[in-house]
RNA sequence: CGGGGUGUAGCUUAGCCUGGUAGAGCGCCUGGUUUGGGACCAGGAGGUCGCAGGUUCGAAUCCUGUCGCCCCGACCA
């Protein structure tokens, strides 16, 4: 940072380093660049907050570099004060360590490749080094080597850095980006319930943090895969052009990601209905769609028909049995533990079941081979059918009065379809709502996964030996920046909330040749300076329209006004971007007035 | 990676269909007039038309390939 701060100011702030504009560099536009869609990746560039360098990698401009350092410095200040720890982790991995981690399967199609070979001798083998997605793989050898006794633990690392990863398709500016800046921390407890206190402090000082910022971002239920339980939040800030749905109910306070969302909508004392009649073969010809037996002559809702699935898990076959009418919500299938796992191919799923899909059913007896499945998981709302008509099994035949308890083959009932807005809230029963959403946090109880892998263990005071229990935590600090303007602009430009602000007071001179209102300019930023605002002067000799619309386009809060034509009168003129009134102030009560308002936009704040 | 689109001056773009001197606006430089919401006049600099092949007397324009970028799908902070 360019200006240190003395130790204990608190404050997140760069004071004491007024700019004049003229020697700084800000660049604006009055249009968009083309390749810019949305309005927080258009303001972005027009600011001059960032340039793009190629798809997905941008340049932060000097004004965009101070409202990152003010996120950077706001997220330290919350999470030192929760006991986490900074530290520096290099960003080139030894590739050796993602292969010994649980995810390099997973993660390695994300990974940049970073050989020291430049001669292509290494063409075609694995790379030597990888650069960091984030830091797992690193940090829990560190522990392993560095604390072995119960007496160090808890411990909470964390580093905001840069972060690599090959998006295949980068997007939105900054929102989606192969090179971002993120704050990734490690918690590492004794117990389990040691473990969940680690997450709820993070939960906590996330929440200062966002409050801090000036951005309105929700916690989220989210997905676990294969840790079960609500374990996981996402931080969402809500804007039509994120990339998550969340399902909420205000009024219940319930909220969760899609992945992770479910509803009330079989009830909990649910009977299971009694077979109806022996189970019949009927022809269907070429109907290989839920759409096509719901329509004339079998005329099946989809709301009665079985819906069966074919994955590979691991390498082996699996069903997933579902409402016709439901959709599957993949991500839900992370709870069954396989590691990897896919939609299966016709090819691969006639010689097990018998049928190529349109024919398929897990009745019981008809399937050809059904030592070869890993399981069948029913979805729960299939109970809701009792009687239904499914797929025989043979091509172009259906079996109907096909009961749930008497003729399926289920190995187990889970929660696999999407829910839809408007079905019962699992908490109070209303109906859901869906919005969209930015994810800019996550934080996550990991338990046991990665301190198994790399041998994380301690001492207890027993001398027992036991396996660390871990969390990770991230927040997309580039991402934040950019969901903040998303969240806060107007047609003019940014409306930066005070503390996220690259400058908080904007003093626009416009008659700067005037020796006079350059006095009277610098002697408000000082009394802004002093009451603790970062502070631009835009000195430029500009036409007054230039002026303005610059300042309303990289949207300082607060913007002092000295004209020439002002200091006639004897006023300057204070105004809030976020508001349209101009209030005049006389000379004689500026300085001491653009303090008060310096004091009350800090307070406000909480800076 | 699949589908669609696009590439012309620092930025936004016209021209391409129907081959023949590369144009405009913004920005930039010089001079002048202006000066409280992106001024005006005059003059000026700036373009391998993404790249490589091909067709042709002649290619920004037609064909082939290639690369970049953007949009739609699966992944993520």
């Amino acid at each position: 940072m360019p200006c240190a701060l003395p130790p204990g100011s608190g404050a997140a702030s760069l004071a004491g380093c007024m700019k004049l504009w003229s020697q700084f560099f800000i660049p604006t536009l009055k249009e968009s660049p083309s390749d810019a869609e949305i309005a927080s990746h258009k303001l972005l560039v027009r600011a001059g907050l960032v340039r793009k360098l190629g798809g997905g990698l941008y340049t932060y401009m000097p004004l965009g570099l101070r409202t990152i350092q003010k996120i950077t410095q706001i997220c330290r200040e919350e999470l030192d004060a929760s006991g986490a720890i900074e530290l520096w982790m290099p960003h080139v991995h030894p590739v050796e360590l993602w292969q010994q981690g649980p995810r390099w399967n997973a993660a390695r199609e994300i990974m940049f490749r970073a050989d020291s070979a430049g001669d292509g001798k290494r063409a075609g083998r694995e790379p030597e080094f990888v650069l960091g997605p984030t830091h797992e793989e690193v940090i829990t050898p560190l522990v392993k080597a560095e604390i072995t006794s119960y007496r160090d633990l808890p411990k909470n690392f964390y580093q905001i850095a840069t972060k690599f990863r090959n998006e295949i398709r980068p997007r939105y500016g900054l929102m989606r980006a192969r090179e971002f800046i993120m704050m990734d921390a490690y918690s590492f407890d004794t117990t389990d319930d040691a473990a969940v206190k680690s997450y709820h402090a993070m939960k906590a000082a996330y929440e200062r943090f966002f409050r801090r910022l000036g951005a309105h971002a929700i916690a989220v239920e989210a997905d676990t895969g294969v840790m079960g339980g609500s374990f996981s939040h996402e931080f969402m800030v809500p804007a039509e052009v994120g990339d998550d749905d969340v399902i909420y109910n205000e009024a219940s306070g319930y909220a969760a990601n899609r992945e992770k969302a479910t509803s009330a909508l079989v009830p909990a004392d649910l009977a299971d209905a009694a077979p109806a009649g022996a189970v019949e073969e009927f022809a269907t010809p070429g109907v290989v769609t839920i759409a096509a037996l719901e329509a004339a002559p079998y005329s099946v809702p989809g709301d009665r028909q079985f819906k069966t699935l074919v994955f590979i898990g691991d390498g082996k076959p699996f069903l997933v049995v579902l409402r016709g009418c439901d959709e599957l919500e993949e991500a839900k299938l992370g709870a069954l533990g396989f590691t990897l796992f896919r939609p299966a191919t016709p090819e691969e799923i006639e010689p097990v079941l018998g049928a190529r899909p349109g024919s398929l059913g897990a009745v019981k007896g008809t399937l050809r081979n059904p030592s070869a499945l890993a399981g069948v998981f029913a979805d729960h709302a299939i109970r809701l059918i009792g009687n239904g008509t499914t797929g025989a099994n043979r091509d172009g035949f259906h079996l109907r009065n096909v009961n749930v308890v008497r003729d399926l083959a289920v190995t187990k009932f889970g929660d696999f379809r999407r829910v839809r807005p408007g079905e019962p809230d699992p908490k109070s029963g209303q109906p859901l709502q869906v919005r969209r959403g930015i994810e800019v946090g996550h934080i996550f109880k990991l338990g046991t996964k990665y301190s198994e892998k790399f041998g994380a263990v301690f001492t207890d005071d027993q001398k027992q030996s036991h396996l660390m229990v871990m969390g990770c935590y991230g927040i997309g600090v580039s991402r934040t920046m950019q969901a903040v303007i998303e969240q806060s602009h107007d047609a003019d430009g940014i409306i930066w909330p005070w503390n996220c602000a690259p400058f908080q007071v904007l003093v626009c001179v416009l008659d700067p040749q005037l020796p006079e209102a350059m006095d009277v300019a610098k002697s408000l930023a000082a009394a802004a300076e002093q009451a603790g605002a970062d502070v631009l002067v835009d000195d430029r000799v500009e036409r007054p329209g230039i002026k303005f619309k610059d300042a309303d386009l990289i949207g300082i809060p607060l913007r002092l006004t000295v004209g020439g034509k002002g200091l006639k009168e004897g006023v300057i003129e204070l105004k809030w971007r976020a508001q349209k009134d101009v209030a005049k102030i006389p000379l004689a009560e500026a300085a001491a007035r653009v303090a008060a308002a310096v004091a009350e936009a800090r307070a406000k704040a909480g800076a």
